[in-house]
DNA sequence: ATGAAAGCGCTAACAT
DNA sequence: ATGTTAGCGCTTTCAT
């Protein structure tokens, strides 16, 4: 093998599909089928060309593939950021999937920006994806347009809207923060406070404050703005925003937060001020990280079921492709973990 | 615009050069050359084409363009896991800086396996990507000769080498362990033990012990290997480790941890176990992760410059690919940051 | 079951 | 400065 002595061995082009046909003696279109419908090969001529892939160590051109099949069997994929256990556990569980069905992955992300979303959506575009993942349901309308015109699969994900008229695989972010709120209200808690995210361009942050709301409606009470702060997912943010709702009045004794990052920073905060949780003040937060359960008391939280969600959107995305008939929306189970951050209201 | 009464208005595929070439009425070469030169073009044509863009929605496609200029403009990254915020700071990075290059990022996991970083390899050349960021320096042999023979650039990185055959950007993970286990000794510890990153197949992970190791025989001291557990980056692992290090004799009064997720769990479980840190106990980690600085008592800890080394990687790579000189070896600062959590060895 | 050959939508010589 | 046209490396009819 390689008996060729010539001048530059490492700088020829590596092998081509006519260079296995040629090799193993058969066509460019037995190679292809070799790669693409093995069963319609006879098996010694599969082996023929089996021995000279290895032998060449051929890899298929992905572009040329795509070019031809009009496929690039890539998935794209937009989020804000990646810095986020449960997104990253989403996105893991994704490229896994996306990797066992024979795709790749296309990461860009967003930062919470609704225009470089827009912008990174025609990115991907131009990079040829078959489908693409999104993270929540507020996008430019024109980033649909775009999608739809093209005839590219996407999915929502994170948000659960069967009403929406785009696909979306998640939970009901409004009702799980109701849910959040009810377990706080039935402790006797009345007075609220929450540590929201950054609520512009992003539906989830808002929900989850809306939902509060609509418990606290529910059961005749308000949620006033001056209630409300909002930090990005930091937890020196989660620390200032405990700060800020403690210096009003009345204090609460339950605060929400838009997530357990701020919700770390808000059990610390409260310790710092000398508050003890939860004697004088529940906290809960989402996502049920990694360290909720460990880092005393224990963190109340929404437990939000990422890389199911993840794996759910690649094959939602992969079989839309196939034109198999999928449902618009599929809902998952979030659970209400309770734990020590959160006890009955102070008499 | 669209004039055309046709049956099947969404059907129609979307508009490829030769549309846009025939509505300004240039040649395809022209349009090429508006987005690839445009510069060349004089300002009429370049308006005229600009037009045509804009109402048709053109959008390059870019496995033909891959294919045609033998380059596709994706850099692939293969990491161990995302769920890590150095990690996906860098992951963060790399995209920011590639996108603004003009290249897409196909990401994928190796979820530290030696055997599926090169699968994702293969399946990466596959995509076509022109370069690729790796972790570490510790790769199958395999993965290096696919990557020269068929040159694509490459990069390792969070490893500094400068007498590694291939290029790399980060810091030395052994030297690093080594300051800090300095630091250490410094208070007056003599009695270290350490909880480990699982090591097989990473060499991070196994040079921050021997970096300890280093800088204890360089004291005339020694770290037996009792004296060090190794334990999956999670929180829980972390309480985990420092109970099963407690549990020896004589004690450990300084424990060294593979990164801050383990330094947390180790935070944590000295807390139960009515250690107080750093009084009777001294706990340091790696990274220097957003909490670090918030948590009581403040976590000692190297801070690593995560985004710098993925946007240096995303720089390296392409500047490659245009053929610049470009240094082997790049050392990017670790800053020893001193907190809480360590102090002098008890008495 | 296998082969021959026509594209897929661009880019880049080369020509003007 | 702009146009003509031959590929880039595959897949996929259509023949056989």
């Amino acid at each position: 093998m390689d008996g060729d002595p010539s001048l530059q061995p490492p700088a020829r082009r590596s092998a081509g599909i006519r260079d296995v046909a040629s090799l193993a003696g058969v066509s460019t279109a037995t190679v292809s089928r070799f790669f693409n419908e093995p069963s319609s090969l006879r098996p010694d001529m599969r082996r023929r060309v089996d021995n000279a892939v290895r032998e060449l160590g051929y890899i298929r051109h992905g572009a040329a593939r795509a070019l031809s099949m009009r496929r690039s069997h890539a998935i794209g994929a937009i989020i804000p950021t990646v810095d986020n256990a449960t997104r990253a556990n989403k996105v893991a569980a994704l490229q896994k999937r996306c990797r066992e069905r024979g795709y790749n992955l296309v990461l860009a992300l967003s930062e919470y920006d609704l225009d470089l979303e827009l912008q990174q959506c025609r990115n991907l575009i131009e990079a040829g994806i078959d489908g693409m993942m999104l993270e929540g349901g507020l996008h430019d309308p024109a980033l649909y347009t775009l999608l739809e015109k093209r005839g590219i699969a996407f999915v929502n994900t994170s948000v659960y809207d069967p009403l929406s008229p785009y696909p979306n695989i998640g939970f009901d972010n409004r009702a799980t923060a109701s849910r959040l709120a009810e377990h706080l209200l039935d402790l006797g808690h009345r007075e609220f406070g929450m540590i929201a995210g950054p609520r512009r361009g992003n539906d989830r942050a808002s929900d989850r404050v809306n939902g509060v709301r609509d418990a606290l409606r529910a059961r005749g009470l308000d949620m006033p703005d001056e209630r409300i702060v909002e930090h990005p997912y930091r937890v020196i943010e989660g620390r200032k925003g405990l700060r800020a709702l403690m210096s009003r009045r009345p204090q609460p004794t339950a605060v929400i937060c838009g997530n357990d990052v701020l919700a770390f920073g808000a059990l610390i905060e409260a310790q710092a001020l000398g508050r003890r949780v939860p004697g004088d003040l529940s906290i809960a937060g989402f996502d049920d990280l990694d360290w909720a359960s460990q880092l005393p008391p224990g963190l109340t939280t929404m437990a939000l079921p990422a890389s199911e969600v993840g794996q759910m959107a690649a094959d939602f995305l992969i079989d839309s492709l196939t034109g198999t008939a999928l449902p618009r929306a599929v809902e998952v189970e979030v659970k209400l973990i309770l734990r020590g951050s959160t006890g009955p209201a102070p008499a």
